[in-house]
DNA sequence: AAACTAGTCAACCGCTAGTCA
DNA sequence: GTGACTAGCGGTTGACTAGTT
């Protein structure tokens, strides 16, 4: 097939930057006729620019909803831990960022983040040490080597440093689900196995906040989970949101629907659907005990983590499978904690 | 003051995927 | 099934600005 040239050059068609009178062309043509239709709009609106150009003004610079300024704090982080899921999905992550454009994020990557992480010591490709050569974290998947609640600020903290016990980031992301996940149901000194004595939920306390999320899995996925404890990918939900407690029921098409409360552990983590991946049940068929595994609970990334910290420490596991089961009976409240951020620093800090 | 360098960011380019006739 | 067309994406470029020599 043969593409066809976006912008005729023999057309006369303008490039360069757009001028105000441009500008207001444009605006006022979208103003009466709205989005779309974006090759034969400059005709329409009497610009000698194509359509490509014109539609790129328009998602970049011109739309009402787009934000100004400097990047906040928090936008920065959120940069940072969603680049980490997407890597250079530039509008992934603008998707995490209302009033931000792809472009305007793919700037302030280059410019801003990736020089302060080099300057870190951190790979902004990886987001991993980049002197930590020989360090077993570097065969993890490159996305998981990253704390997704750092923040400039946090990369600087010493205190991190010197609490972390041989794990990678990753780890202190995955045990922070848990924690958020189970709260202090989780047995103090299984955790203790994991993280080291005095670990940081003797005390928490638990808050509830519950939104819903319907999602759908396929049902070889639902049978899939059958094999519940085999830490294997193709056991994998891939696709499913973080949610917790969670209904399920199937439609006509086989699928499964899953009815689920989220929970979330930091600001940056919030409404951020990748970060979990609860279980659901899929009764299809299969015995309760097998609709139960970690194969629903977790992602990629999360399996990928299990194997490398915590798969062989069989009191951690035991724990987490108690855990599914009693969500599964609905044996106790499940309680996010997410509010308790102090909870979560604690936990990361363990980590770095 | 002029020349040079580095940083920033809007805009462009090339490509792919989806849709439709 | 095929090709034309459209929209959107990520990488790159280049104009502009600020800082330095």
């Amino acid at each position: 097939m043969v593409r066809t040239p976006c912008c005729k050059a023999e057309l006369g068609l303008k490039k360069g930057a757009w001028t105000p009178e441009e500008d207001q062309k444009l605006l006022s043509y979208l103003n009466r006729h709205g989005e779309g239709g974006w090759r034969t709009l400059p005709e329409k609106a009497g610009l000698k620019r194509c359509g490509k150009s014109c539609r790129l003004r328009w998602a970049n610079y011109l739309r009402p909803d787009i934000k100004r300024g400097e990047f906040t704090e928090d936008e920065e982080r959120s940069i940072i831990s969603l680049h980490a899921l997407h890597g250079n999905k530039w509008s992934a992550i603008a998707r995490g960022l209302p009033g931000r454009t792809d472009n305007e994020i793919k700037n302030y990557w280059n410019t801003h983040i990736k020089k302060r992480l080099i300057k870190k010591g951190i790979d902004p490709v990886t987001h991993k040490g980049i002197t930590s050569g020989t360090d077993k974290s570097e065969n993890l998947p490159e996305k998981q080597n990253v704390n997704l609640t750092t923040s400039d600020h946090d990369l600087d903290n010493d205190k991190a440093k010197k609490n972390n016990k041989n794990f990678g980031l990753s780890s202190a992301s995955f045990l922070n689900k848990v924690a958020n996940r189970f709260g202090k149901r989780i047995n103090q000194s299984v955790l203790s196995e994991i993280i080291g004595s005095g670990g940081p939920l003797a005390s928490t306390s638990h808050t509830t906040n519950t939104t819903t999320t319907s999602v759908s899995v396929d049902s070889e996925s639902i049978k899939s989970t059958s094999s519940s404890f085999a830490p294997t990918s193709n056991l994998l939900c891939h696709g499913t949101v973080a949610t917790t407690p969670v209904s399920s029921n199937f439609d006509v098409d086989g699928n499964v629907n899953l009815t689920c409360s989220s929970s979330t552990f930091s600001d940056s983590s919030v409404n951020n659907p990748l970060m979990y991946c609860d279980n659901f049940v899929g009764n299809n068929n299969v015995d309760d005990e097998d609709t139960i595994g970690f194969s629903t609970f977790l992602n990629d990334e999360d399996f990928m983590m299990l194997e490398e910290s915590c798969v062989e420490n069989t009191a951690f596991m035991k724990e987490l499978t108690r855990f599914l089961h009693e969500d599964e009976n609905d044996v106790v409240d499940v309680t996010p904690v997410y509010e308790r951020q102090d909870l979560f620093d604690e936990i990361d800090n363990y980590f770095g």
